[in-house]
DNA sequence: CTGTTAGCGCGTTCAT
DNA sequence: ATGAACGCGCTAACAG
């Protein structure tokens, strides 16, 4: 592989000048911009960006932590992330921070931390505080997105929605629509663990929403699942067995929701005319299954967008970043589509 | 950040010194071990991985090039892909080469060349044959995955699996339970070209079974439609009305047969009773949807798998790589789940 | 067992 | 407008 020397010398001009020409900086003569183009092309000459990065003192790349990338949830993030990163000349790393701990891997941590890396972006509810937390003080830029609770590190630049709203619109639309008999199926990272649960803040706001109806919901109508189809299928049939009565299910998201749709259509309920099904998040699926699932938008993509920005931002100079735009909340918004309607009767 | 230099000095040693025992390389006196370890830890030092990519003319991490990593397939390529290339040391860049121009995306090919990832991945069919070949060249070790056309090109190593073969495997199940008027369909990246086709190999292998039983597939009967649930329903959906008597479809992926699967659900059709559906590649979903679905599974996590490891390999030493290794087919095999099952009649 | 030297390939002064 | 020299942080080869 050529270097800028190899191209220097053949072009019978200094790196500098082949430097200055190929990234457009300084001044040149038309004749040695024509001279250093042309050899590099006949070169097949191409930057080493590994060298460019040590001496710049910045890497072309910035991380983004999952818990996992088979949920479509976080795919439909990475896809949005990877074009805003695209569009600012970076790339993109892909780290299943998941490990059987259930902590942040800290060699991967370390890696971003040793500038592989210039950014982060760690996604996920509360996922490895600790090994998060130690690593800030290196003065690693982070950004926190999709982060359930928001006000869990102040400290840390954050770009998310509010979940507890999210929570709120799905139980308002149920209640609105005139539930009563409301079941709950809610997601959980550690389904072994009894009473794990991991959406607390769309939980809550659920709860809250439906407490302004005088609903409450008991303990056999929450089911907690894994957080997959087919744990919503399952905590469903659950949810079902235990109490045939409820009108309306709302999922913690959407995958847990297409499970509930899936338990209905296994059991011949129909959907929404026996059983209305709500989602949250919005992934794109859920407006692929039949029936369309209704649920709480909370804008994935936009996420994505903000958080790749914000970090950049931080990276490329912190001084011109407002401190209002180091804590991003969005606003969810319902969705209404096939899977709600008002109960039998 | 503190650097090599930093600790050497705090240490009272040289630099060479830090690596070697940082890197557990060479040998030094316990004391000295033990001094370089308290220092660094105390300057929570992290070696610069940027720094030694270039001194070592190495990098840590390898790229793979998708078409859509929306699709649940690409994603459960990515996780396993990562795993492995994590096993080994290495991180991953997820790079959506899909372009409006549907070829391969020059910037991202050159950024790899650039020694930003030492290595790459290529999935998909007939994607960017053009400035792939242009880059090989270059010297970057490639590596082709889940490729359609096993031979297209017979000098680059390439990791797949016989799809002519899986479909013949789906057109012979489908034949065996007893269908004659079966219908197809199939995906194409360019859903708005008439006539575009992606997955030859399965709809020549699916074909050719068929023809074994004398079941042609008249054009009314082949219905295309882009890669996606919705593109499976909407074909599923104009194969129907022009043809409501097959009594059997087999898609080209998992995605457009659970499309399938919905505009069956939609139009009451009882799957298998009345329609039976077989799907490809075996994605997770397809065991999760309801029925079930009956499909042919390719592997996918021991094609990345084997993928990653044959490009490390590759890289570490050519010379060591069999000619053997050069060239994997992996073999598909039925998955009969709830979505098959005779003709009514 | 440890230190010295010499790069890795590129960007960046500061002269010229 | 152009070039020489130095530095980025680390590893490798050799010397002691």
């Amino acid at each position: 592989m050529p270097t800028l020397e190899d191209v220097a010398k053949l072009a019978g001009v200094s790196g500098a000048t082949v430097s200055n020409v190929l990234r457009q900086r300084g001044a040149a003569s038309a004749a040695t911009i024509a001279k250093v183009q042309q050899v590099a092309r006949d070169l097949g000459y191409r930057p080493n960006l590994v060298a460019r990065a040590l001496a710049e003192r910045r890497s072309p790349t910035i991380a983004v932590f999952f818990t996992n990338i088979l949920n479509p949830f976080y795919s439909e993030f990475a896809f949005a992330a990877e074009r805003a990163a695209r569009r600012r000349e970076h790339f993109l790393l892909i780290c299943n921070a998941a490990t059987p701990e259930g902590s942040l891997d800290t060699a991967y941590l370390n890696a971003v931390a040793g500038r592989l890396a210039e950014g982060l972006i760690v996604l996920g509810s509360d996922l490895g505080k600790q090994s998060l937390l130690a690593m800030l003080p290196a003065g690693v830029p982070v950004v926190l997105s999709t982060w359930e609770e928001t006000d869990m590190y102040p400290t840390v630049p954050c770009v998310t929605v509010d979940f507890h709203k999210a929570g709120q619109l799905a139980g308002a639309h149920l209640a609105e629509l005139g539930h009563r008999r409301i079941g709950i199926v809610a997601g959980s990272e550690h389904p072994e663990i009894v009473g794990d649960v991991a959406h607390h803040a769309r939980l809550a706001g659920l709860r809250k929403s439906l407490a302004a109806y005088d609903v409450t919901v008991p303990s056999p109508r929450l089911q907690i699942g894994s957080d997959s189809i087919e744990g919503g299928r399952l905590a469903t049939n659950r949810l079902l067995d235990l109490d045939p009565t409820v009108t309306a299910i709302a999922a913690t998201n959407d995958l847990l929701a297409i499970g509930a749709l899936q338990a209905a259509a296994e059991r011949q309920i129909r959907v929404p005319d026996s059983l209305s099904v709500i989602g949250l998040t919005g992934i794109w699926m859920s407006a692929q299954v039949r029936p369309a699932l209704t649920t709480i938008d909370i804008a994935t993509a936009s996420l994505a967008d903000g958080s790749v920005n914000l970090l950049l931002d931080l990276i490329d100079d912190p001084a011109t970043v407002p401190a209002s735009a180091l804590r991003v909340v969005g606003t969810p918004a319902l969705v209404r589509r096939a899977s709600t309607g008002p109960p039998a009767r």
